[in-house]
DNA sequence: CTTGACCTTAGTGTGTACTCTAAGCTTTAT
DNA sequence: ATAAAGCTTAGAGTACACACTAAGGTCAAG
């Protein structure tokens, strides 16, 4: 199957399959005679595993990983997968709280600002970010 | 008040500053005969308005949205400067549940993942990775 | 008067995940 | 035979917010 093809069943660019190869997450085994990269059946299971991989948040270096893990099941273990699973969990955590304070920080500025039609001159918004404090 | 000096003040760096300065942040209004940057305190409010506004999670282009506004308080209503706070809280929110979605499937997958030290031949967070579906 | 700390500019590098471009070869249909 | 569609490569561009580098000028202390 030829790249343009394999792009369009699984709904990626045939960019981001090219840049997939050059950064070794997925590398089709053949090419035909002019030099066209030949994808398999294996490689289509290889691309949904990578694209589910992303679907729950892991970035390409973690997938890289994981693939490692995947191709030599031997020498690896499941708490191996289990702990880069927990990590990447970990950080998200972090990063939701994160945006958790944003959010709440915000909601108050914008509780506490009239929203009125009247020039800005006394927005509590612009004010509150001056004057320090009153958020946390 | 010298950019070192000015920037240890704040707690921040002084390429921070110079770029800040090359991105119409904060533009210091003098400077010395020997052509050093020459900060002044309303600088240093301008600076710690920028900082609040990074606290609450605006980015540096939205931070120059308001100080557009902040400059021009005439030209611009409260209900704007609301708006603006509000987009940028929706959007958090929607990165927000993003995170969850994916913190929710890391969780089912190492939840489902024994996490033993055998070799992961038959590991359950590869095989979802791979076989689709068991996530949502 | 020299050393060291501080300042200047312009330009490059970082990380993430692509996207786009140019110049050219191959395949398929007419 | 030729035109359109598709493929190839290498390399540059995008967004974000800086950090770092080189090559050099300035200032205060000893």
């Amino acid at each position: 199957m030829k790249i343009g093809e394999f792009a369009s069943q699984l709904g990626v660019s045939t960019d981001t399959l090219r840049y997939y190869e050059k950064h070794k997450l997925l590398m089709p085994s053949r090419r035909t005679s002019a030099g066209y990269r030949d994808y398999c059946h294996s490689e289509l299971k290889q691309m949904r595993f990578i694209l589910r991989a992303k679907h729950v948040g892991f970035s390409l270096a973690e997938i890289k990983e994981l693939l490692q893990i995947k191709f030599h099941k031997q020498q690896h273990s499941c708490n191996e997968v289990k702990e880069l699973t927990i990590q990447k969990r970990d950080l998200i955590a972090q990063r939701i709280d994160e945006l958790t304070r944003f959010h709440q920080s915000l909601t108050i500025l914008a509780d506490t600002c009239c929203g009125g039609k009247e020039p800005a001159n006394n927005c509590s918004i612009l004010s509150t970010l001056e004057d320090l404090d009153g958020l946390n």
